[in-house]
Parts: structure tokens; sequence; C-alpha cells
DNA sequence: GAGCACTGC
């Protein structure tokens, strides 16, 4: 095969020529955690683990000692003491996430409470804390401590706390004041997850609450690598801005002469020039979109190299994306055999969840796979976007970690400068429900004039609260209330309609089965079905098909991998992701405690699968659809949008009338994913006066379906009552938007 | 008869 050549123009851009770096030292962090996969296990990661005396606490001692944000230390730590709230700026490498926290300890201005430290990822909270607590010389637990999900490793002695964001959220709920911290640092602020974003805004009310009352002040410390800094110093009434510098090598930015429309296939082109040019043993990161791309883009390579063997050194090609099993995925940490250059072709997931040693050359598609949500339709879809400027820079970064390397950029000088400046916040494209339900639960009610450092459309957070009310979650008052209901609810870590699914389950006494189902649901697809194995993938399902939808599916093969004891050899035979099962299973637990703690009754309805499907319909109801007799397609009952199964769906051949979905995909078509057929159910839809009522009695192939007035409602009932008495093994069940749940609650 | 980026509680 022959590769046309790609000539690149140099950027002329000074942003992006980075700094030569003046000091020569060992990264700021600790040894990065090698995978995804060694921290999904991580409740293994030792209590016990690096602990070390002597000779490494004085290494340590003496990195600390020349990491750049060294000599500034007593400067910055006067003016932190200063004030309430800062937004410390910091390249990579300054050593801030590391020092700052341990400054604070160590000039009192802890004041002897706990300092907390958010991290957007796990890996990061677990590894950081390990090596704080290596440089204090201390076992982790002790002084130094991290608390994220299924994980508390913090003891009566922690200090200092390094944490998720989503975990310190989630402990705001039970005291919005968090009166156990008296500095909140939030790092990687820049990053705008959906739960640093919503902790900005908790955080300023409870330092300003404090205030009022009287209690310990609570100084902030926002964290950030952004250029953005008038943005977060606004937001936090002016605080001032102090600057670390870092430890970046320079980074020789190319860019491609006129636009790409192959980049995928100009990705591959610009690696063999790269290869041919450079010697081997420097490593080359190729950022593309998706899986398909990837391993498209890892065939021509490989085939490539292969033609050409001989002519140039031999290529180690690894893909690299988060649904890539673990063995797999650790094959990018193997070290490069001699000779050799190792290619790695990743998604946005390299730019900072992991961190590959030894990559020299960078090359941007500049484009990325991202969700959209629209707060109309409800549907979220997947599309290939161009990157922010920040995420180029970010990309560009990588390849400058170790030693001086290079970016080819595969879009021109032009395109990039015409690159939005930053990613759009998280909370702006996402579907809020979750996050409105605990705002509510932190007792902010006026969620629409919550002081968001950018706010989410008004549509959204309508659409949000909207749902939250079909639920049953809060109240139709405005501003909405949150109902006991929506209280239980928000104590689940989950999406509203899965916690209602779960507090519902106690009517039908099937909660057992109902929380392996959840549990599976919250995670990742525990199915594994690769390309080339399709067939022997559908095969080895067979035994775990059910005509009556995917949630019993589910339910049968967690009951399996219970069965065999999550044996890793089982799952690999029945192209089940042992991983994602693994999480699931954890997932399951915290619920079950969960529910223990409000003393519902944990109760099984063994075999007796109806029960199971008429939970999972009532959960669901909003997310109904009904079958066109005329075009094989669906209808969803709330909003007559056409939609059709899913071809992944087990009920893709079985075209049940009724048919209730976890969410819609859009693609070519608009599709349901995740199905589940109900016995027997009524469905009630609509607001003030105007149901829309459906029953289906599949059964007894009874159906009836009509728009009535409330007036009418009473007859209606009247003929439920019947409908009841005629065919007690089936449930009616009815649903109002109004919250038919309080009186029982209260 | 279709393909789905990444986190987190």
């Amino acid at each position: 095969m022959l590769l046309g050549a790609l000539t690149y123009v140099l950027g002329e851009n000074p942003a992006f020529l980075y700094r030569e770096n003046r000091m020569r030292m060992p990264d700021d962090g600790p040894p990065k955690k090698k995978t995804k996969m060694s921290e999904a296990g991580s409740s293994s990661h030792g209590r016990n683990g690096n602990y070390d005396t002597g000779v490494s606490y004085h290494r340590l001692k003496e990195e600390r000692r020349k990491l750049p944000i060294f000599p500034a230390k007593g400067k910055l730590i006067n003016q932190i003491q200063r004030l309430d709230t800062a937004i410390v700026i910091g390249e990579t490498g300054s050593g801030k996430t590391t020092q700052i926290p341990q400054y604070l300890y160590e000039s009192g201005i802890h004041r002897n409470a706990i300092v907390a430290v958010t991290q957007p990822r796990r890996v990061a909270a677990i590894t950081v804390a390990q090596r704080v607590s290596d440089e204090r010389g201390q076992q982790l637990g002790q002084l130094v401590g991290y608390c994220v999900r299924f994980e508390d490793v913090t003891s009566e002695n922690t200090k200092i706390k390094y944490m998720t964001d989503g975990m310190l959220l989630r402990e705001a709920i039970l005291d919005p004041l968090m009166k156990r911290y008296s500095v909140v640092i939030l790092d990687e602020a820049h990053e705008r997850t959906i739960h640093t974003d919503v902790l900005f805004g908790v955080v300023k009310a409870a330092q300003r609450h404090r205030k009022m009352k009287g209690i310990r002040p609570l100084k902030i410390i926002v964290m950030s690598a952004t250029m953005d800094v008038d943005h977060f110093s606004n937001y936090f009434n002016k605080a001032p801005v102090l600057y670390l510098e870092g430890r970046q090598y320079p980074v020789q930015v190319y860019y491609a002469p006129e636009p790409q429309s192959d980049y995928v296939f100009a990705s591959v082109v610009t690696l063999f020039q790269i290869h041919k040019e450079e010697p081997p043993n420097q490593d080359v990161l190729i950022f593309l979109t998706g899986q398909e791309e990837i391993e498209s883009a890892v065939k021509t390579i490989r085939d490539v190299a292969r033609d050409a063997s001989g002519q140039m050194p031999p290529l180690m090609v690894c893909p690299l994306y988060a649904a890539l099993p673990s063995q797999q995925q650790l094959k990018v940490f193997k070290a490069t055999p001699s000779g050799y250059r190792k290619v790695i072709v990743a998604t946005n997931i390299a730019e900072t969840s992991v961190t590959i040693q030894g990559i020299r050359f960078v090359i941007d598609a500049g484009m990325v796979k991202a969700k959209v949500f629209n707060p109309l339709s409800g549907l979220d879809l997947l599309k290939v976007v161009r990157i922010s400027k920040a995420q180029g820079l970010q990309r560009t970064g990588r390849a400058g970690r170790e030693a001086p390397g290079a970016c080819y950029r595969l879009y021109t000088e032009q395109e990039f400068e015409e690159l939005k400046a930053n990613t759009v916040p998280e909370i702006q494209r996402t579907n809020l429900s979750s996050v409105v339900l605990q705002l509510m639960a932190l007792g902010i009610s006026d969620v629409v004039n919550f002081d968001f450092m950018d706010k989410p459309s008004t549509e959204s957070i309508v659409s949000a609260v909207s749902q939250l009310e079909d639920l049953g979650a809060v109240t139709n008052d405005k501003p909405p209330r949150l109902t006991p209901l929506g209280r239980k609810m928000a104590a689940f870590p989950l999406d509203p309609r899965l916690s209602k699914t779960i507090l519902l389950a106690k009517d039908f006494h099937c909660l057992e089965e109902i929380l392996s189902i959840v549990s599976v649901l919250s995670v990742d697809s525990v199915l594994f079905t690769p390309q080339s194995k399709r067939e022997e993938a559908l095969a080895a399902r067979a035994k775990f098909v059910s005509s009556e939808g995917d949630h019993v599916m589910f339910l049968n093969i967690y009951r399996a991998y219970k069965g065999v004891k999550g044996n890793k050899d089982w799952c690999h035979e029945n192209f089940i992701n042992g991983r994602n099962m693994k999480t699931a299973t954890e997932v399951r637990q915290q619920l079950r405690q969960i529910c223990e703690r409000q003393e519902i009754p944990i109760q099984s309805c063994g075999n007796d699968t109806s029960a199971i499907r008429r939970c999972l319909a009532a959960g669901f109801f909003m997310n109904a659809a009904e079958i066109q007799k005329e075009s094989s397609g669906y209808v969803t009952l709330s909003t007559k949008k056409p939609v059709h199964i899913h071809p992944s769906s087990v009920l893709f051949q079985c075209k049940p009338s009724y048919v209730i979905y976890n969410e819609l995909v859009k693609t070519t078509k608009c599709y349901m994913s995740l199905l589940g057929t109900s016995p027997s159910s009524l469905f009630i839809f609509g607001s003030d006066f105007i149901f829309n009522v459906v029953i289906a009695v599949e059964h007894y192939s009874i159906l009836w379906k009509a728009n009535i007035a409330l007036g009418e409602s009473l007859l209606l009932f009247c003929l439920l009552y019947f409908l009841q008495q005629l065919y007690p093994e089936n449930d009616v069940i009815q649903y109002e938007k109004e919250k038919q749940f309080d009186e029982r609650d209260i």
C-alpha cells in the first residue's frame, strides 16, 4: 500500500511552544497508576501499601524540596492565610496537588480540622493520597487518607483527605455546611465536571452561611490549569489568583496545510512519515474518536507495516479505549521492545485519565465523540464534534511530559483558531434530573436561580424538574418541594427512575431481584460482543436470553455470575465483561445497604418474573412505547415519537404490543435500548385535567386507550376495579402525576 | 438489522 505524503506547516502560535524546562526533576505526581483496571479492583489497594520509612522518606523529602512550587511556599501560605478564597493556577508538574495540602497542614491553617481535596477521578484521589502519605512517612489512612465510592480509607486521625468531587457532593447532602472541613480544595477545576460545577455553588454557600452563623470559617481554594482565570475569579467574588510555574518540555506544533477530509487516513500517513524520519523508541500517540475508527486505523497501520517490513523498523500498535477489555488495555504500558516504536491509537481517554510514558509525538485528529443532550426531546446522541482549543492544548502537552516533543495537528492553523476556547461544561450538556434531585436534597429548591458558574439552560432544568414531578419526587408547587419519596430517592447514587424502581419494589415483593437488575443497568454494558466472534458470543448468550426482555436476561446473567462466584474464565467463555460485572456486584451491595438503612424489607419473588416486570413497568412508565399496526415500528406513549427496538435487544424479534425502555438513542433511527415488557399495566400520563390512559392486559388481550377528562376518571376507576375483580392475577397499576406516594410516606 | 466518547455517586 502506497501512502501519499502529507506536508506540514510549522505552527506560529507561541502559546503552543512550551517553555523549556529549567529544572530537570521527577514529576510532582505520584507514580501514575498504570491502568484503569488496577484501580477498578482498588479495594485491595494497600492501606499498608507502600508504607516505608527511613531512606525512602528522606529521599521523598529531598524530592519535595526540588519541586517548582517549593520556593514559593512561604509567600503562598502567607497569601492563603489571609484569604477566604483563593484561585491557584498551576501548570502541569508544579506540585500543587501534593504540596499545597501539606503546606496548609504544616502551617496550621487547617486549625486541626480536615483539609478536603477533590479530584474528578478515583485513580487520582487514591494515588495522590498514597503519594502524600508516603511523603509524610505515614501509613495511608492515618494523617492522609482518601474517600471514593466503595472505599473509605480514613480514620479519626485523618487531616488531609483526598476524595472524588462526587463523594464530597454526596457528603454535602448530609451536611450542607461541611462542618468537618476547614479547607476545601477543588482541584482540576478546569475540567468542569458536573460535580465540581455544583460544588462551586455549594462551597460558596457553605462559606457564606458559616460566616453568618459564626461557625469556624471555611477556606476555599480552587486549583486549575486553565487560561480562563477571570471566569473563576469573578465567580468567587474577585478572589485573588496565585500563579505557579510548572514543568513541561517544549512541544513543536505542526499544522496540516489544508483541511483533511479523512483524518483517520491522514493520521496513518503522518504516523509513517514520523516513523521514517525519527529514531525508533520515540513513541507516538494518535487521538481519534472511537472504537470503530481506532480499529480501522490499527488494521491499516498493521497492514502497511507488514508490507513494508524490512524497509523500516517494526511497530508495536496498541488500541486504547475504555470499552477495551482490561488485558488489552494493559498492553499500552508494556515497555517498547528495543528497536520498535510503540504507537498508541486512543480516544480522549489518553487526554487526562491515562498517562503513558515515553510519548514524544502526538497526532491529533482534532475531533472527539461527545454526548449531546436535547432537553426538549429528552434524546441523547453521540456526535463527532470538533475539540476545543483547551483540549487541543491538552493533547499537545502529552508529547512533552519527559522530553521535548512534537504535535501534528490534522487541521489547519485557521481551523484551530476557529475552535471554541473551552469545552462546554458538562452541566450544560447533560440530563439534569439526578443533579436537580441532589440540589433539592441539599435544601435548594429554586434550582433555576442556583448560583451556577455557568448556568444550564432553563429548558434543561425545567425538563428535569418535570421528570422528577412525574416520578413523584417533587411537588408541582412553585418553586417545587422535595416529597418524602424524593428524599428517599436522593439517597441512592442512581438515575431517579432507577431509584424510584427500587423504592417501588417493596410493593411487588421483589427487591432482591430489582437490586440485581438495577445494578447491572447502572454500570457499563456487561455484554461483550466482539465483531469477529459475534456468532459465538450470541450462541453463548442464548442460555440467558428471555422473551420477557433484557431486564430478565440481566437477572439471569447476574444469578449465573453469582453461581460461579465471578469466575473469570466463565466470563470469558460467556462473553461477559467481568470488570463491569464486578462493579455491578459492588453497586448492588451499596444499594442494599441504603435499603437497609431506610428499613425497606428486602424480599425475593423467586422465579415470579411477572412481579419484576410489573415493578419495572411501574418505575419506567414514562418510557413506554406502543407498537404501530401499520409500520412495524413503535411510538412512545408520552410524546408520540416514532421509535424502534434496537437490534441488540432480546426483544428485537418479538415485537410485543407494549414495551418499556431504558433510554432512547438516536443514530440512523431513533432506537429504544434495554427493553422490557409489562404483563399488565395501566399507565396514566398527562397533567391537569386530561389523562392519557392505556390499559394493556396482554394475557387477556384487552386493550383500551383513550384521552379522558378528569370527570370521566371516576368511570375509569370503576372499570379498573371490575377488571381487577375479573382478573385478580393481573395487577392494575395506576399512576398519576400527583404525589400519590406522599400520604403513604408521611 | 445496528454499532456507543469519557467520568462519577
